[in-house]
DNA sequence: GTTTGTCTGTGACTTAGTCACAGAGGAAAT
DNA sequence: ATTTCCTCTGTGACTAAGTCACAGACAAAC
């Protein structure tokens, strides 16, 4: 999955390595386009490939990063990001189980390094197909192709949608539907800074919105943790 | 390439049609990793084929357009972009000659829409193949699905950098990254307005920027020109 | 209970974008 | 050649967004 002349990073050592083989009905559970592949590529993938428990803030990937392996999610989500020179961060695009961490294709396809940061966002559990199976099974395989390209795909349109958000959305009106998507009843635990990483805004800016929304009545604030109001 | 219900656009209508038919050398020259195919499926990709020329300013899709056929551009530039709600627009890259219109294969492949807008930048020469014809030879040649595929990944990491840049990066600073890069003999022939269309800002922030640089001694100005001076 | 680190809020500033408007330049019409 | 009209550019006045510095509240760690 990640290879690199250094050391692994104090992330990387603490990951807890699986070594009891994932059956193909646990797999196809989470990725239920896989049902249609023949079984024995199937029985090859799993039987090469390994599962892996990443903890939460687990760092996955830096940009440069070369990649010896695509990670398929089982559970958990993982975030891709960007860092900008003064710091800053911007959520590219969220992966959630059914989903791989597509740039890992990217990389081994067309040979190209690790184009941003990846994290983990909360416990996550992977599939770790090696490299090369994975190119071979990519080739053989076309059900695996167009679930590759309609996920290609997939990010190319949302990363460009992203784009337009950034260059011409109001920073108001996304930190409201921020909000409103990733609440659980009517709530969210996080903080300021995580939501400014996660909009590529600055941690001032998402307090004095949130302040403007609090005097609106549209939310009520306290430390990590922000409701949204009926309106 | 287009398809929808209501009547083509003006632009559409003028479209020159070529019915001769691209030789596989005309073809190799602008795509030279097309030498690998095997002559066979060259000539039928060729002749169920056609060229087409637009002309310079020509609107080749919009939002939300369906796809019945790929591009292959042999000349020109054709330029991909946002637009916003309030009408400002932003490119996301610009497709040259070698290059396919990826969006095409996106749409073909994953039976997805068109999702942006597509403009020729210039008179271009397009080679459109038919979508059944596209999706068949990616599926049977591993050339052809390398090339789709290297494209895609390299517009995926493309339009990334561009999140970083409209997201981090200091309008000034794009601005005269922009001159520098598109300018011949340190001269470009443009408007501000279709500089900020680039660049996805207004086209005062342009005027103003472009002042400052002109009272530094680093540009020169007049209307429709604009000249980088030695620094 | 105290200390320390994290989180939040705010002031003062700069940069970027919007809206309105005016003037210059040049293409088109006469 | 002159006039008209359209495009392009520049600027003022405003708001929104981001930076930098700082202070206070909260809660985890000791």
């Amino acid at each position: 999955m990640k290879e690199g002349a250094s050391a692994p990073s104090f992330f990387v050592r603490i990951m807890i390595e699986f070594t009891a083989m994932l059956t193909s009905k646990e797999f196809t559970r989470a990725f239920p386009a896989f049902q249609k592949i023949p079984v024995p590529l199937m029985q090859e993938m799993l039987s090469s490939s390994r599962t892996q428990a990443i903890p939460s803030g687990a760092r996955i990937y830096a940009e440069g990063d070369g990649c010896t392996a695509i990670a398929f999610v089982l559970s958990g989500e993982i975030r891709v990001y960007k860092v900008g020179e003064t710091g800053r961060e911007i959520t590219l695009y969220e992966i959630g189980p059914g989903e791989t961490c597509i740039l890992n294709a990217s990389c081994i396809l067309a040979h190209t390094t690790y184009p941003a940061h990846a994290v983990a966002a909360s416990n996550v559990d992977v599939l770790l197909v090696p490299s090369t199976v994975f190119r071979r099974l990519v080739t053989e395989n076309e059900v695996l192709r167009d679930f590759v390209f309609a996920l290609l795909s997939q990010r190319l349109s949302l990363v460009m949608e992203l784009v337009e958000e950034v260059a011409f959305g109001r920073v108001d009106e996304r930190l409201m539907g921020y909000l409103i998507e990733k609440s659980e009843n009517n709530s969210l635990d996080t903080t300021h800074q995580k939501i400014a990483n996660d909009l590529g805004t600055s941690r001032e800016v998402v307090s004095r919105l949130l302040k403007d929304f609090e005097r609106k009545g549209q939310v009520r604030l306290s430390r990590n943790s922000i409701t949204l109001l009926k309106r």
